[in-house]
DNA sequence: GAAAGTAACATTGGATCCAATGAGAGGGGG
DNA sequence: CCCCCTCTCATTGGATCCAATGTTACTTTC
């Protein structure tokens, strides 16, 4: 299908700028939009089957998040993340996460435990499946890992700090850190330790210890997140 | 003057609605556009000298960043916090601010400590002379209190953290908790003597003192504000 | 042949237009 | 007397319009 209209089933108002919103993130965060590209309002219009005003509002909201750059009478582009940029977000997302494995443990049951191990067991088994199988293995990837983080700050409790997570992670595309993670066997076994490190602190109801575990997983992701952006933007001025 | 436009020297496309967004957000957190108020396209668009088509845009980012809703059909309202929410939102701002403390630790100059020193110093002079003098006194207030927290923030040398502790400040109008320190001699002086035990352990350059200190600090304004909040609900339903 | 100017084109951006939905008043029926 | 229906008005929301700005390719000149 040339056009996603189908899929937006006559929406309209809110619905509408938020789906679209949505829409949008969705490929810059698969890559599927790739960073610094430019984002032309009449394109997407058609692409989505409605015209310039909704995709003007909705791309309004993505430059409030940060995931695209607004730069007068040019357009949208998507950011480029500098790597002292996303240091510094991780080392924030770290804390924030810290925060919500410490709440979690004091809430969390029995059967979450197991479906966060199962959630782990299964981004590893798609990782050592999906090795070189590109784009879909990654993306099953990232859905397996945002399930094992998303779940926790949920059973932390904190409504707005699972929100706060969620915009740091909104900003910057990460199908590149799946990508790592799913071709680099020393990266996918190091996730899947430190996951269980963290299931392993949270079975324990040592909330300094899965709060530490946790804040060093993210800040280790961040870096990695960080050196692939450095390695890119290198890559780009030679080439 | 009726318009502001004048202040709005010709700007467009992004700085214009940047500029809408800001002014809009001015007068919800100072209160001259109360919560709950309902936010007319038409009525703004006519104040800032403009159509509603840059005016719904702002809207749009405000909406992003949780200040109003927006209901399909039936436009935008400024967002009546709950109780629990503030609370949530304040034990996120908590941490992120014992974060920037206790970062800021290893970096604050001798200057520095003066400046925050004389924006405290300068907050209690201010609450003592405006005793019932209403909004303005609130508001130079609110300015002082700002400096203290921003300054600190800012001095953790991390732009993010800055962005994510502003992005949570900006969730709800504060002109209450001015209010509330502006005419309570007790949370007045308590408020100055938190401020200074932050300032003391900075300037004894522990840590984890200064990130207890701020934390404690954050999270009492946050009870303060929630209980605001439920007073005025609660007020609201027998008015 | 290179650089600068210019003219056509593409794109953004604010204003305007009209359809659609919602709110409220007035009137008719139970 | 109260409830409900309908008609009208206010407001939102997407589409369209036109001016303004940016870009690119072509031409002209040195």
């Amino acid at each position: 299908m040339t056009t996603e209209e189908l899929a937006a089933t006559r929406k309209t108002g809110a619905a509408l700028v938020d789906d679209l919103a949505e829409q949008i993130r969705n490929r810059i965060m698969t890559g599927e939009i790739p960073i610094g590209a430019q984002l032309r309002q009449a394109e997407l219009a058609s692409n989505f089957g409605v015209s310039r005003t909704p995709v003007r509002e909705a791309l309004r909201q993505l430059q409030t998040s940060g995931l695209i750059e607004v730069l007068p009478n040019k357009g949208a582009v998507v950011s480029v993340p500098a790597p002292w940029d996303v240091r510094e977000a991780y080392e924030v997302r770290a804390e924030l996460e810290a925060l919500a494995a410490a709440r979690a443990v004091r809430r969390i049951t029995r059967g979450q435990i197991d479906q966060l191990r199962a959630a782990n067991q299964e981004m590893y088994d798609l990782s050592v499946a999906g090795r070189g199988d590109g784009v879909p293995a990654q993306h099953d990837h990232r859905r397996s890992n945002d399930v094992f983080h998303t779940l926790i700050a949920s059973i932390s409790g904190n409504a707005r700090l699972s929100k706060a997570i969620n915009d740091i992670n909104e900003t910057f595309p990460r199908n590149v850190s799946a990508q790592l993670i799913v071709n680099d066997s020393r990266h996918r076994d190091e996730n899947f330790q430190e996951h269980e490190r963290i299931l392993e602190a949270l079975a324990d109801g040592d909330a300094q210890r899965a709060a530490d575990q946790m804040r060093e997983h993210v800040i280790k992701a961040g870096e990695q997140l960080a050196r692939w952006y450095e390695l890119r933007s290198s890559t780009v001025f030679r080439g």
